[in-house]
DNA sequence: CAGGATTTGTGCGTATGTATA
DNA sequence: ATATACATACGCACAAATCCT
C-alpha cells in the first residue's frame, strides 16, 4: 500500500548501479553485467541463473532479467533446459578446439578480403592497438590485458568490408573468452608478446600466404595452451602457456 | 491416475492451433510461426511486427510474444531499434553477397574438416538428399524445392565434427533463405538440378582441391542470381537465374 | 515545436507446468 | 508419490520513447 505510492520513477532512479540517463535498456544494461560476471569468471560454468534471486540482488523485474538471460543464451553463453532453468555453459576441450578451428576459418577469409585494401591507416591502427596490448602486458593488469588483447585481434574483423563476418566474429570471441575464463590462473608466458608482435608484423607485410601461415601457427598456440590447461585441474595454473589464446 | 487426468483435462482446454503433446514452449511455438511467415515472405521485408497485434492474432500473450520476437532478433531475421519496434530485415546486393562469401569461408573449412573422413555412409546420404532435391524439382514444388535444397546442403555441416561450425551455419542459412524469400516469383533454371549434381560429384570424389573449387563456382552462380535479381524489381521475375542460390 | 496517439519497455501479481530432491 | 522450488505463461498497469499531425 504504503509501498506502491512510490512512484516507479522514483524507484528506478534510486536503483544501484544503473546510470539513469543512459538510454539503453534494462535489457541491455542487465546482459551487460551477466555477460561481464559469466566471463570473468564470477559465475561460474555449471552455475544455474535464477531469475527470482537475479531479480532480487539487481533491483530489476523478473521480466528484464528472464529477457537478458535469453540474450545470453543465443550468444551461446548460457543453455536453457525447457522449464528447468539456464545454467552458464560449461567449454570442454573438444568445443575450444572447434572454436579455434572454426575461427582459423574465418581469420583466413578475413585477411583474405581486406588484403588489397589495407593502407596507411590500417597499419597504424593495427599497430596502436598492438601497442596498447604490450602497454598493458608491461602494466601486470589482467583485466587490461585481455581487453587489449580482444581490441587488437578484433581490428582485422572491423577493417573487413563484411557485415556478417563482423556479427559472427562477435558470437565467436564471446565464447572464446568464456573458455578462457574456465582456464584463470595461468599466467602468460613470456612469449606471449611476441607471439602477438609475429602476428602483427605478418599483417604489415607482403606476403599473404605468410600471413595465412602465420595465422595457423597462432591459433596452434592456443590449441595448445587448451589442451594443457583443459587437461590438468584449472585450479593448479602452475604451468604457463605460452599465451596467445585469444 | 487422477493427476494425469486432469493434466489430460488441462490440456484439452489449451488454445487451438497447438500441439498439446509437443513439450515445447511458447516461445519456440511462436517463434517458429513467425519465423515460417518471414521465410515464406507473408511478411514482407520492412514491416513492423507489433506485439500487441500479433497478441491478438495468434491469441497468445505478449510477453510470449516479445520473447519470440527476440528470437528471431538474435536470429538475424527481424532488427530492433529500442521503443521504435521490430522489423523484418531488409537486406541490400551487399549483405547478400557478404552471406555468399561468409559461406564460401564455411563451406571450404567444413568440406577440408571432413574429407579425411567420408565413408561409404557419407556418400549414401549426401546421394539421398541430392535424390530427394530432384525429385521435389520435378514435381515443381517450390516449397518443398526449397527446403530440400537446404536438406542437401546442410549435410555436409551435420556431417564435420564441429559443433561451433554447424551453429554458425544455421544463423546463415537463416538469413540467406530470407534474401531468396526477397527475390520470390523467379523460376530455378534446368541447370538447377545439373549445378547442384555437380556440386555432388565433386563432393563424392577424390579430389579436395576440385571441390573447393566447385564450392567457389557454385556459390558464384549464388551471387550473380543476387545480382539479376536484386538489381531488378522482384515483382518482375522475369528473367530467370541459373538458380543455385542456396 | 507542441502535444497526442501509438508502441515499446518495465514491473508485478498470479496461476500453471515441469523438474527434481 | 509428495512436496518444493523454479520456470513458464498470462494479464494488467504504467512509464518512456518514438512517431505523427
Amino acid at each position: 500500500m504504503t509501498a506502491s505510492r512510490k512512484t516507479r520513477a522514483a524507484r528506478a532512479r534510486e536503483l544501484p548501479g544503473f546510470k539513469t540517463s543512459l538510454p539503453k535498456t534494462r535489457r541491455a544494461q542487465v546482459a551487460e553485467i551477466l555477460r561481464k560476471h559469466v566471463l570473468s569468471g564470477k559465475i561460474e560454468p555449471g552455475t544455474q541463473l535464477i531469475e527470482s534471486r537475479l531479480s532480487r540482488s539487481l533491483g530489476v523485474s523478473r521480466s528484464s532479467i528472464r529477457e537478458a538471460i535469453w540474450e545470453l543464451v543465443d550468444q551461446g553463453l548460457l543453455v536453457n533446459r525447457p522449464y528447468a532453468g539456464t545454467f552458464v555453459v560449461s567449454l570442454d576441450e573438444k568445443a575450444m578446439c572447434d572454436l579455434f578451428a572454426l575461427r582459423g576459418a574465418l581469420e583466413r577469409f578475413c585477411f583474405t578480403e581486406l588484403w588489397p585494401r589495407r593502407n596507411e591507416t590500417f597499419g597504424a591502427e593495427f599497430t596502436n592497438r598492438h601497442e596498447a596490448l604490450v602497454a598493458a602486458v608491461e602494466a601486470g593488469d589482467e583485466d587490461k590485458t585481455l581487453a587489449a588483447e580482444l581490441h587488437f585481434h578484433s581490428f582485422p574483423y572491423q577493417y573487413a568490408d563484411n557485415q556478417a563476418l563482423r556479427e559472427v566474429w562477435e558470437q565467436l570471441y564471446n565464447r572464446i573468452q568464456l573458455g578462457i575464463a574456465m582456464t584463470r590462473g595461468f599466467t602468460r608466458g613470456s612469449e606471449f608478446v611476441e607471439n602477438n608482435r609475429r602476428y602483427l608484423d605478418a599483417a604489415l607485410g607482403d606476403d599473404l600466404e605468410a600471413m595465412l601461415r602465420e595465422i595457423d601457427r597462432h591459433l596452434q598456440i592456443g590449441v595448445d595452451d587448451v589442451r594443457d590447461l583443459m587437461g590438468a585441474d584449472p585450479r593448479t595454473g602452475a604451468q604457463t602457456g605460452a599465451g596467445a589464446a585469444l
